[in-house]
DNA sequence: GACGGTGTACTAAGTGGTTAATACACTGTT
DNA sequence: AACAGTGTATTAACCACTTAGTACACCGTC
């Protein structure tokens, strides 16, 4: 566990984007057990609340499920896990969609670009 | 003049983007006049300071060019113009290949999505 | 039952950055 | 010369939001 905070957003807000990270990945899956909020925040060196909040509102999306005293778990909601990848995706295509449209790149050289990016960086890894 | 402003970013910078996307339009050209800054103020509804803060910000990234007592006017310098354009532009496809990228979406369906998506939406107008 | 672990709630403090107020210098016009 | 229009600079106020502090309730285990 590690993340490269960046001091531009909030940092409930990058962890959260974390957790989906990862579950996107399918690095984390159904039912896996996730660290406490103390452990968390001990180890990203971050204050308790912080975790507790993004944990919070990771809850309320469904993410994960809290039950008393036990440590917190990925939801077993398969749709909501999908859910989180298919959302991240969507917000990706439509933001990109919006801007190009905005100023009039036609499809084909937005498609062009794109191919030549996504070639010329390498994969991601962790 | 008009810009629909949100609350979440800014208002300098919604400014601000505000005349690139004319600019990367075309809509406004080398060496077109544009609003003094209590004359914008004035229109959007803004402090003359806040307006101040974008045209100076323009001033400083060489998009505009301001004379004693005349109204500042678009750059003639056509490279930066072409600059910013391309900006925009970049930071779209970078933006969106970084997110597809990171959580393993192939280039296939990254494209297939986009042109989906592209097709769907009306064009702009304004 | 004491202790260390868990999650949770409430409140206070801090903080960074945006926006507003105000004043100054300059120019052209009347 | 007065005035109304420019751009500019400095400082103050504001404000939303994040982060931190603290305390409470609960559960297992030793």
């Amino acid at each position: 566990m590690n993340i490269q905070f960046n001091n531009r957003d909030p940092v409930y807000i990058q962890v959260i984007q974390h957790f989906k990270l990862q579950i996107a990945k399918g690095f984390l899956e159904s039912g896996d057990v996730i660290p406490s909020r103390r452990e968390l925040a001990s180890q990203l060196k971050i204050n308790p609340n912080t975790a507790q909040r993004a944990y919070k509102e990771m809850e309320e999306e469904g993410l994960i499920k809290t039950e008393k005293n036990q440590p917190s778990k990925v939801t077993h909601d398969q749709d909501v896990l999908r859910g989180v990848r298919n959302e991240l995706i969507d917000e990706a295509v439509s933001q990109f969609v919006d801007s190009v449209k905005s100023i009039n790149v036609p499809l084909e050289d937005a498609m062009k670009l794109i191919e030549t990016h996504y070639k010329e960086k390498g994969d991601y890894n962790d």
